[in-house]
DNA sequence: TGCATAATAGGACGCTCGTTCTATTTTCTG
DNA sequence: CAGAAAATAGAACGAGCGTCCTATTATGCA
């Protein structure tokens, strides 16, 4: 299909791929421990054993369906944000994508939220895998926030972990509320509750070189909560 | 074992509250749907049947340990806090008491929170009896924002549902970290959040009837992040 | 104490799961 | 184009699941 390859995909390779993709669209919805061969091969038109030639196991299935959730995350979360520019821009990205990112999953579900919920009691590859990635994430944005405040965008009290935590807990609000209980106005909820924590670190600071008008349109939101 | 109820407790009576309770702690552990009768009949050293005979199904089962944590959950959090004044002391009682039930959780896990991921995509009874019971949590958290502002201790600006939603995201914050991160901090992070977030609505109004004390205390917190 | 009834055990059922083994078909390459 | 190698199918396995049926044992009431 696609003739620029170097190295021409062997057939194996492209039905590996096209596996993973039908994996990952099952598990988003029924969860990676769901996910199952049987269903998986259904759905794909092959036999069980068809499919599990391509992993050497389940978990290895999972694994992969990981990974290709996190190389997926990244494309469209996080390499689009490295293109703002360093602090306070950057920052209002990541989250402004990763809320956009979860929105979309509404009807599928984001696999680093369902996944911490379903390992984290229970050890082996699967759970260091997307305990990495968590933390990876979790760890560029607290970069971004220590960004922001080297750039004067934040107050230089600003406890980075702290904020990042907060981010977290926006996000896992959102997807409780518009996934679980079908709630209309998460998203919406969401960004306020940004807002008001991007308002509460700059105002403690009055160093910031953000434009006034920046500043005054969220005072407004600020005061409408 | 309790010989003050009136009904003495039939045979079957108690061991299925017994059942209920070990099916509770494993339920907390592995998920209600990693709920499974026969290791619950092991752990009880009763066979499968002998379960199985106390319910009419499976999904009984996981009914009735949903309603058992149901039940746990307000005698801990919900009634201890209306012996608070109305307002703010108690938002505050309730929050705090959350968090401190989810704190001790820690090592098992919240059957609203790990039940919400389980079920947001799975219709059927369990996630019916589920979603009631989370909506009656929030619209608790709910009525109880609205009396602080109507007592004064919040300002008549505040979005209740917004408030309840950033409150929802912290909680979900500590869950996600304490208990698949396992990183320490996560319940002294909850707290603060909630105090920048009570400091907020407390001073976009200025009617508050909050001891200037108090406030001032808020202040040096918020300061801190 | 006896007897109806409730509580439990044991076994079997049909099903689905991940995995393995062996054929067969398809793909790539010299 | 032939032959090696890769990809896939098909059947079978053992295990665990929820559930049902039938005994057997324990309980509680007259």
């Amino acid at each position: 299909m696609n003739d620029t390859q170097q190295k021409p995909l062997r057939k194996g390779e492209q039905t590996r791929a096209a596996i993973l993709e039908a994996a990952l669209s099952l598990a988003s919805r029924e969860g990676l421990e769901g996910l199952t061969i049987g269903v998986l091969a259904e759905r794909m038109g092959m036999s069980k054993s068809g499919v599990f030639a391509h992993f050497g196991s389940r978990e290895d299935l999972q694994i992969g369906v990981l990974r290709l959730y996190h190389q997926q995350f990244e494309q469209e979360v996080f390499y689009p944000s490295l293109r703002e520019p360093r602090g306070l821009p950057r920052l209002e990205s990541l989250f402004a994508r990763w809320v956009a990112r979860v929105s979309m999953e509404i009807a599928s579900g984001c696999i680093y939220i369902s996944g911490a919920a379903e390992y984290d009691d229970r050890p082996g590859a699967i759970r260091e895998q997307l305990l990495e990635m968590v933390r990876l994430w979790q760890v560029a944005l607290n970069k971004a926030a220590k960004q922001s405040m080297q750039e004067g965008h934040l107050s230089p009290d600003t406890d980075p972990d702290q904020l990042v935590f907060e981010m977290y807990g926006l996000v896992l609000a959102l997807h409780h509320d518009a996934r679980f209980i079908k709630r209309p106005g998460s998203v919406e909820r969401a960004k306020k509750g940004f807002e008001r924590l991007m308002f509460g670190l700059q105002d403690a600071s009055l160093t910031g070189s953000v434009k006034q008008s920046e500043k005054k349109s969220l005072k407004k939101i600020s005061k409408t909560l």
